[in-house]
DNA sequence: TACAAGTGTTTTACCTGGAAAACAAAACTT
DNA sequence: AAGTTTTGTTTTCCAGGTAAAACACTTGTA
């Protein structure tokens, strides 16, 4: 980790709350704050960070997030399953999935064994469209991303991919 | 690492969303999803996790960071100061400062040098609720995070920490 | 077979946060 | 000193998400 030196010089913000907890409260063990702030924070910046190429496409990361889900899967889905695959509520999906009808990116008809069911997937348009923004938004994210070493971009993901599993375990939701 | 044969067997999500998009777009790096998509995905659980110990104390994780940010700095601040160091918006802080003063955890008064100006502090009660909440949540963020070994966690934090600092610099963001 | 229980989607009601507007006060410029 | 610009907070308006309700359909049970 050539970087820890640099990193050692210059705080991240979690580093300043911890120091003043410290001080403030030394009784106290910091050290999940350390990992759940940052986490947090992470999230929090990268969640601004990726509006650029979103936006460009006039799409909001629930949006994208529902288009990359019915591609990379391959298949019709019913809104139950994007719910479940997006980690979003039934009236978040039944919302989003008019808009994305009506902008002709998405179509959905009924079931034809089961009347309560829909079945939803890409249009041609949503496809290409898809397609052309995922590469867009991927290279954006290299692009953010690349202040941290290849090295230590990958023991990052190993790390939170361990934590991952934990949180999925332990709180009881599916997993792929 | 002696969890990783685990982490090698039991897939997270991420891991399996990232196996769809190679099969379906072999083409694209999918690195930058392993790091973002794994970084929002725990702290979307993150968030449900934490709220237990907050819910207890009729607390929201928002209102639970006003109140810890009066704590830790030891002083008063203004809303604008508040909004800053929780980044959130101005409105947002102004609302929540409102329920805080209505239960009577904190309290705010004009500045004689400034009419602009308002002074929000925490009141004593206020402040034993932060005092007797704080241990109590770390304590269940401890637990939360209990599934991966302490090596690991302060791996995760290292790394996230660096990450932190790149991303903070870049979105030019205020640092401690 | 009739009724009860369960399921899937959508609708409804409500809440929260952000952006912009509003307003007042302070600072700056001429 | 008067007018303009900036600043700090609050209010207003709107969008989006959630939980619960509503409704229709399917499955299970007696």
């Amino acid at each position: 980790m050539t970087a820890a030196g640099d990193g050692g010089t210059a705080d991240d913000t979690v580093a300043g709350v911890v120091r003043q907890w410290r001080m403030i409260r030394p009784d106290l063990d910091t050290a999940p704050m350390e990992v759940i702030g940052r986490i947090n924070r992470c999230a929090a910046l990268l969640q601004h960070a990726e509006d650029a190429p979103l936006r460009r496409a006039e799409l909001t990361r629930p949006e994208f997030d529902l288009l990359g889900t019915l591609r990379r899967t391959g298949h019709e889905l019913t809104p139950g399953e994007l719910a479940r695959e997006t980690f979003s509520s039934g009236a978040a999906v039944t919302k989003r999935l008019k808009l994305l009808v009506e902008r002709g990116w998405v179509d959905r008809r009924s079931d034809t064994r089961d009347r309560r069911v829909t079945r939803v997937r890409l249009t041609a348009s949503g496809r290409e469209l898809i397609d052309s923004v995922m590469p867009d938004q991927l290279r954006y994210e290299t692009a953010v991303l690349s202040g941290l070493p290849d090295g230590d971009q990958r023991q990052v993901a190993a790390l939170l991919a361990e934590l991952l599993v934990q949180l999925e375990g332990r709180l009881g939701l599916p997993r792929a």
